[in-house]
DNA sequence: CGCCCATAGTTAACACGCTAACTGTTGCAG
DNA sequence: CTGCAACAGTTAGCGTGTTAACTATGGGCG
């Protein structure tokens, strides 16, 4: 009780992201994996030239942090890497049958549960909040090469 | 090249909320914390009777984290616990003088950086955008407790 | 050709999020 | 009064994010 503060915008943003991620576990854990292990395992599956670099790039995360998780996966059999001849610095990353068939249907889910956080809003306004974040995101994103 | 793909709104969600971290910590990391230890300071200098588990609460995390956060806000000598007289499984968490002079300020930094992310928006947007975030976030609330 | 810088990936160290398991205390029911 | 559920806090284990330091390869320029 007391505290009606006033909470500001980014820290409902934070808020709903954190709902989202509540939600989702359910499809999730269910698998064994996690919330990172599945959306790189979904990129793959829909980009199966990728080097490490890309996974990186198209997570926003840092490069020592897809070597590890890819290494988990691949010690799990979910994704297998394999040098490159031509510039054997880079390892092309491909998700393995396995793999694939566990992260099947991750999308449809992952449709469902940002339907069910957006439900309290009309067509309408979720079509305004998507302009506005796409708006804000725009400026975010060319910042993020130094 | 290609990837010219349609983000969903709670991707775009995540990302406006890293871009607002990476601004804020010009004002963190100048003074050697972290963003869960600006924030846990943040709130104990405006309730300075907080037991352990109020932290927990208040920044939406679990126990475990809150105990070694503020494990080592102690160490450093930025906060105190102390055991209750009449209820012994409960510590009162306070902020020392050294930490409430570092964490001065931060509110009013934070204001900055919001409006900084905000910014691409005008007034009338910023609010439409907060009062559906409000209505998302209202839904998210109360399912916390199972 | 050889030096130098950029790139790809890894490892290490620290902090954090979560769950599970544990200690210790409080309080209520039988 | 005894027993047991609820509660506060801690510890341990795993996975992730970050930065820094390192290896190794690729490509350009003197």
């Amino acid at each position: 009780m007391g505290g009606s503060k006033r909470e500001s915008t980014l820290e409902l943003m934070r808020w709903v992201v954190w709902g989202q991620r509540r939600i989702a576990d359910d499809w999730i854990r269910e698998r064994g994996l996690t919330h990172e292990q599945s959306a790189v395992l979904a990129y793959l599956s829909k980009s199966p030239d990728a080097i490490q670099r890309d996974v990186a790039r198209a997570m926003r995360t840092s490069a020592p942090s897809v070597s590890r998780l890819l290494a988990g996966l691949e010690r799990r059999g979910l994704v297998e890497r394999q040098t490159q001849e031509d510039d054997t610095r880079s390892r092309r990353v491909h998700v393995t049958p396995a793999g694939s068939e566990l992260i099947q249907g991750f999308e449809e889910a992952m449709d469902r549960v940002e339907e069910s956080i957006l439900a309290p809003l009309g067509a309408a306004e979720q079509a305004q909040l998507y302009e506005f974040l796409e708006q804000l995101a725009s400026r975010i994103e060319p910042t993020s090469s130094p």
